[in-house]
DNA sequence: CGTGGAATTAGACAGTGTCCAGGGGTTGGT
DNA sequence: ACCAACCCCTGGACACTGTCTAATTCCACG
């Protein structure tokens, strides 16, 4: 089922996007959305780096994490913490849970329309629930 | 409800612990898991880097993480990867979830007997699971 | 055009975790 | 008693992720 409109996620689009959520769109910044919103998967810092800086652009380190982080603030990525070692982010932002390939590392969506989670305690008094998130760890079947 | 027999954790029945798990029981193994066992919360590395060189024992960084990876592989703690840089060692290893205090980092246990997760797809094909971990990310309501 | 605040940069830095080469200690064989 | 093999532990170097800082560059606005 592919777009109608090919290039959905043009530079122009994503500084559209980017003022929609109170970021003022940099070139660095719309090359960083560029990055993980065209390929829509899950992406930690360093593989952003190393796109974002494949053609030539040149983006430092200290942007990628400063720009990722300040998307994150302003709702426009999730973070996705299942590995030890590194951070993903996720540019879905719909309630979904992911499955986890311990082995490959691989990410994949669960959308959360279907699940239901019964039996959860009541919350600990004054606190209140940011968001729920269901890691299905998998592994190849073959012992 | 207090344990009727004080010293659960003696170093005597540490040692028989580890050797039930196929472990050799060390000096520095065994207080490596009095170290957690005798506290039952959720610790990270250098936190049981800390207590166990606290009185005297001198048991290096390497050891401490050789031994909790050795734990986990033998399935005497688990991990709990909620914090994007440090891994937290669980000394419960029946089946249960977690409560994650986003501000105080503080890690509670849910008990699993309760819970129901209904809507989860069909695993991928020759994928096998090991394991389903729901966290939820609690703060103080306080806004 | 200038000017000021925001954004970016390179590199130093901090923390977590792994690796490696060397040294002990224990066990079993002779 | 000796030796050898083996496992374990150690300190330190190392790799990696992520943050910080001070200096520079960019850009919008007057």
């Amino acid at each position: 089922m592919k777009l109608m409109f090919e290039n959905k996620y043009t530079r122009d689009n994503l500084a559209d996007l980017l003022r929609g959520h109170a970021i003022n769109p940099t070139h660095q910044r719309i090359e960083i959305a560029y990055a993980i919103f065209s390929r829509g998967e899950h992406l930690s810092a360093d593989q952003i780096l190393a796109l974002v800086n494949d053609r030539a652009s040149e983006t430092s380190k200290a942007t990628v994490y400063n720009t990722l982080n300040l998307f994150v603030g302003k709702k426009l990525l999730r973070e996705v913490i299942v590995d030890p070692s590194k951070v993903f982010y996720d540019p879905n932002t719909t309630p979904h849970h992911h499955f986890y390939n311990v082995d490959s590392g691989a990410l994949t969506d669960i959308d959360a329309r279907d699940i239901r989670v019964t039996g959860l305690p009541a919350l600990p008094q004054g606190m209140a629930a940011e968001g729920v998130d269901i890691i299905v760890r998998i592994r190849s079947s073959a012992a």
